[in-house]
DNA sequence: ACTCGATATTGACAAACATCGATGCAGGCG
DNA sequence: CGCCTGCATCGATGTTTGTCAATATCGAGT
């Protein structure tokens, strides 16, 4: 779980002073996990992905298969699969092979990773 | 103001029917929309630009000059500059020149605009 | 087994992007 | 004025990314 922006401690400015070496780097948020979250957001960072999670949100039971997907967004069928497998590969969906077709599902704990990341 | 995903709407699902045509395209996300949003999400799906939103939310008054961040995330200065630029550009902040430093405060409403896109 | 329809994978290509060195520009200070 | 320092811009480069056509795979029905 991709952790939130560092904790706020609402120390009011006394600024007017000298600038460099006022800065503390302790609670703010380390690479390694500035690049998870990152790599998360880079996930639904794309308008096609996010019409994407918008249209499976939108159906019954926030999932759909990729014959309604495709005409919806208006690209060919492998670009839209390929973002299907980005979504998929964040943790945001889940693929379920239902006879012909193939399924994606929202994975709404996921999605709370997302909310969670700007409090 | 980038509007959030859809209206979520919980009709549980009756599937094992068939499949396509049952898209109700109305109510998610236009494509405008989606453009405009995955601009905004693409200004933070970057860990560089995620590290500095940090370290300026964990400094005093929300602020910091580029002398302290550039040290900081460990790149060289127009690289820090540059990301620094995306991000006042994507309205999270905001630049003041105080003497011969310039100084980047958070716009708090801008962050509640991206927490408010996963709810 | 063969065929067909739905989805996934591959390869290729152009556009976007992150990074840096070099340079330009502003504002204090001698 | 001229220098120096902090920051922005420019140009170049290597990498990532979105897209599609072609092809492969998978599952169902004949």
């Amino acid at each position: 779980m991709p952790q939130l922006i560092a904790t706020l401690r609402d120390t009011t400015a006394a600024d007017g002073d000298a600038c460099c070496g006022t800065l503390t780097t302790d609670d703010a948020m380390g690479r390694e996990q500035a690049e998870a979250t990152a790599q998360l957001l880079k996930a639904v960072a794309d308008p096609v992905r996010l019409q994407l999670l918008s249209l499976i949100r939108s159906s019954k039971g926030h999932e759909a298969c990729v014959c309604d997907l495709t005409p919806a967004v208006g690209l060919s069928q492998p670009t839209v699969s390929h973002h299907l497998k980005v979504l998929t590969e964040a943790g945001l969906l889940t693929r379920e092979r239902r006879g012909t077709w193939a399924w994606f599902q929202l994975v709404p704990a996921r999605l709370d990773d997302l909310a969670a990341i700007f409090r």
